[in-house]
DNA sequence: GAGGGGACGTTATACGTAACACTTGGAGGC
DNA sequence: GCCTCCAAGTGTTACGTATAACGTCCCCTC
């Protein structure tokens, strides 16, 4: 046995086995095949097991040069959906043989810090959601290969990116809403710099703009419940005829829209109908059950996971957005005529 | 300028520089006091900005043989809770040069994988959170440091632990509704086999049985909002008289129930009160709002950082669990008399 | 004017692993 | 009987960093 107080070493479990150094990592690192004989490679294996060996990661990283660990960096961890993001990534990662780190930026959605700072591992790339300009040139001044997902596919400095086609479910909420009948619509807007957002307004205004007659209203609003109580109840109290839907640029946000609205004394959708994005637990929660957008999050990850295994392997990421669905439940129906 | 292919190393700077590797090392370590001139250790700061120099993790942390860098095993990353606990921690973290990567355990709440699968990086320590014996036998025998949050004190074979005090938040709603009168109450507990659960049911069996005439039923669900809803109905419907108030075990369960209530045609807290557990931003978004038992979960963290550091630092962690407080809403009222 | 001691560095080494370049003993071919 | 070839390994090196141990000057003191 060799001393105990520390870890043992690859040596250690040679000298255990009687056998070299460089046999150990052979046999461990499965590398012996007509190199090192059948018995000679158990005896090693046994070894190995007998004395509890763990190859010490940051030598085998500093030898070879790369870690198999990515970085995904969530703007926040407040809902379910970058958990979803997540399980997607790692399981293809586990399949490459890779690991995932989370990076979740503590100031929720926004500019992130130093994603650096967090994960003192070394990486070999980064997923990032949704980040804004500062830390995104930080990190390409890194050199690390970089995957950014649902950011503009033209202004990413050359990145890969990888989105959800956000656009083509705004797209459905206003197909919807205006076969519904709806003139007057409210857009309950998140109120953070990111591209996702803003394309999400002009998708709305310019899909609304087709049809003659149409009148849209914006609130911005901080995403949280509060946040979109306050803007609701606002923008619904202002003069002039009130909208007849509310269009909310995620689920949390219809959550808020749905207090003010009782607050107001208003019913859903009988006064007012309301629609969310994401489609999160929230979402069936809430009395109606809210209509909303359904992104594959798993989805997301898995090709945001890929997309990055092929820079990392010199190819070329797979393009293409990934499909959302309209789920039309029961906050939509037609505004009752006055 | 070093060939650009890769990235520079201390040795690169110290040319650009014109001194040795060493004094790059001392300088950009912040140990040159008295060692090196002023001028030269801004020469050498000069040259590292100039070249863009970022020290090789793996290098310094096989040379150190630590990392900095602890893990958070987190049962799921569905609620904004873990979010908090993150911060917490990452933020004590930050203050003492340590990052914190996160290890969501894909299958939900309950047994844990293999955490170090995940993370290829080198780890100094781990906090893991409700967890399954075979993980943390697991991690046991890989000799980490470690700390367990809202486990059993008794049970964790050594390892520090740090709780929030769940078992007089129960307390405080078994006293509140038995204040209100209620006297026939469903526990919707959480179907999942772990300690806080567990001590939960007892907890709240234990301070009911104290009031003679008062009678507990237990409905087991999983931790979603269908699995609680189709628990709660099926309880409900028992025969039997029916029960005048719903315990959750957490928030979530208690979205779960109010959709089963509203479909048995009952109204919350007219026919039915209930209480849950968390204080998420979902306890404010039902309606009406949610009477629960409020978690700080970022001093939770900031609490298990700090352990975890003790730990590592051979000193004896501090004890006494997290207090928290009962929040009364809107969906506890007396029973109404039949 | 001998020697002590700061100020300012440098040289050398080790951390644990993976992989390249060798060695050795024997079997087989001609 | 000599050469070749292969199986089955071993010796050595490098990855990039932090630090202990070791040199120089040169000034200051006795």
């Amino acid at each position: 046995m060799a001393r105990s107080s520390t870890r043992p070493t690859s040596r250690d479990v040679a000298q255990a086995a009687g056998v070299s150094q460089a046999a150990v990592s052979l046999v461990l690192g499965d590398k012996w095949r007509g190199r090192v004989s059948e018995t000679t490679a158990e005896r090693v294996r046994e070894a190995a097991r007998e004395l509890g060996y763990r190859p010490n990661l940051a030598a085998r990283n500093l030898r070879l040069g790369r870690t198999r660990t990515v970085l995904l960096v969530v703007p926040a961890l407040t809902t379910e959906f970058f958990a979803g993001v997540y399980t997607g990534a790692a399981r293809v990662a586990a399949r490459h043989g890779f690991g995932v780190v989370l990076y979740p930026s503590p100031e929720g959605i926004g500019p992130a810090r130093d994603p650096f700072a967090s994960a003192q591992a070394a990486l070999d790339g980064v997923i990032a959601s949704s980040m804004a300009a500062d830390a995104l040139t930080a990190i390409r001044g890194d050199q690390l290969p970089l995957v950014m997902l649902d950011s503009d596919p033209e202004g990413s400095l050359g990145a890969a990116t990888v989105n959800l086609d956000i656009a083509d479910g705004v797209r459905q909420v206003a197909e919807h809403l205006l076969a519904l009948g709806h003139r007057r619509i409210l857009h309950l807007a998140a109120d953070v710099p990111s591209w996702t957002f803003e394309m999400r307004a002009r998708e709305l205004a310019a899909r609304l703009a087709a049809v003659p007659g149409t009148e849209i209203r914006t609130a911005p609003a901080p995403i949280s419940i509060e946040g979109a109580l306050t803007a609701t109840e606002a923008a619904l109290t202002a003069p002039g005829p009130r909208p007849t839907a509310v269009v909310c640029d995620d689920d949390k946000l219809a959550a808020g829209a749905y207090k003010a609205l009782r607050r107001l004394g208003l019913r859903v959708p009988d006064d007012v109908s309301v629609t969310g994005l994401d489609d999160l637990a929230l979402a069936t929660a809430l009395d109606p059950e809210l209509t909303t957008v359904r992104l594959d999050a798993e989805l997301f990850g898995e090709r945001g996971m890929e997309a990055l295994l092929a820079v990392l392997e010199g190819r070329e990421p797979e393009h293409g957005d990934i499909p959302v669905e309209l789920v039309v439940r029961a906050s939509t129906a037609p505004p009752r005529t006055p």
